[in-house]
DNA sequence: TGGTTTTCTTAACCGAGGTCAATGAAAATT
DNA sequence: AATTTTCATTGACCTCGGTTAAGAAAACCA
């Protein structure tokens, strides 16, 4: 499969596509492919795009004292809106590819004129927006009322792929927890379960 | 000061509204006030509108086993899009008024209209939108890194009204801690500036 | 293949916050 | 003013996750 099915293929999620605006989408060639551990923004950089991760996963992490401390993984059809493309100032996190990524990336510029020319994507674009704001806020919520452990298990059954796919001391540090802990956490449930 | 005119302060962040934008603005009369403890939304509930605080404060909440668990506050200036209001599914959570409240509400079509008689607000209406998402990030991001003793010294500086007007087992609730702890935080803080 | 590095697990101890129960203070109601 | 009701504090005890340190297992690589 081409990098550019994969835009065609995530917009395909919200509208029907004309031949002639999948053409468009390809052609605009706005994907790159990245290695393992490239970073896609820096601590204390300006974000000057947004991405939309096609394939792999990427880490949204703070270091504090040495320690990275992740927030988010995202992984295939995930957009990224990096709070510094909002507010114009140095982004408090890094981004990096956990995995080979292929990405597209967009700016203002690039968008404005893109919905210039195809408006009728732009309730698509606002959808989008309203989603990934609902996601934040349900996210949020999950976290605050819930223990370490029924976190771990939350995201055993929302995003199982992840856990296989992604080292233990990483999801340990999603969860919030120490790799310890984490540890105590699964020995608890195989114990259970004899 | 008439209710009208809140709502026109609260464009005027963001536009140097016209004599005619005023008018129109204050014509519409989407405003409504509310009792202490009015509802609203209910948990299971669709929600067919989104709100903007112009006077008073608004809490966010679940109910757990009898339990109310505070996921937010809103004061004035707040924009309110309730995830319901996005998924089209029942709230899971509930919202009522803490105070005697001035509330601004609008829905789909409302919105619609408007930004049709007047696309110069368009940009603004996406730009709130982000302005939230990005606020969303940033709240989840210090409420994993911050311990709930930290999180309470961050709340003092950032929003030290809220303190004052709000009891405070609702604060506690809200920095995801019993009342208790809260008294045990608030003791330390005393006995070490001793 | 053997050795190095990275990741995961286990155990012992500690501390922040939870739980339960009692008391005090403040607000609301009569 | 008297009486409920609500809210805040305190103390004793418990639990979960943090910390430290060590060793096992897996992945990497020369």
């Amino acid at each position: 499969m081409k990098t550019g099915d994969l835009l065609v293929n995530y917009f395909s999620q919200y509208i029907t596509l004309s031949e002639e605006e999948i053409e468009i989408i390809k052609s605009h060639d706005i994907i790159r492919q990245y290695e393992k551990n490239d970073i896609l923004l820096h601590q204390g950089q300006l974000a000057r795009e947004c991405f939309l991760v096609l394939q792999g996963c990427v880490k949204r992490y703070y270091i504090e004292n040495g320690e990275e401390k992740i927030m988010e993984f995202y992984t295939e059809n995930d957009p990224i809106a990096p709070v510094s493309y909002t507010t114009k100032e140095p982004s408090d996190y890094y981004l990096s590819c956990v995995e080979p990524c292929i990405i597209s990336s967009g700016n203002e510029e690039k968008t404005q004129l893109f919905l210039q020319e195809f408006p009728r994507f732009i309730p698509i674009f606002i959808k989008i927006g309203d989603e990934l704001s609902a996601k934040k806020q349900v996210a949020i919520d999950e976290f605050k009322n819930l223990s370490a452990e029924e976190r771990y298990y939350k995201l055993l059954q929302s995003r199982p792929d992840l856990v296989n796919r992604i080292p233990q001391y990483m999801i340990a540090s999603y969860l919030g927890i120490q790799p310890e802990s984490l540890s105590r956490i699964r020995k608890r449930a195989v114990t259970r379960n004899t």
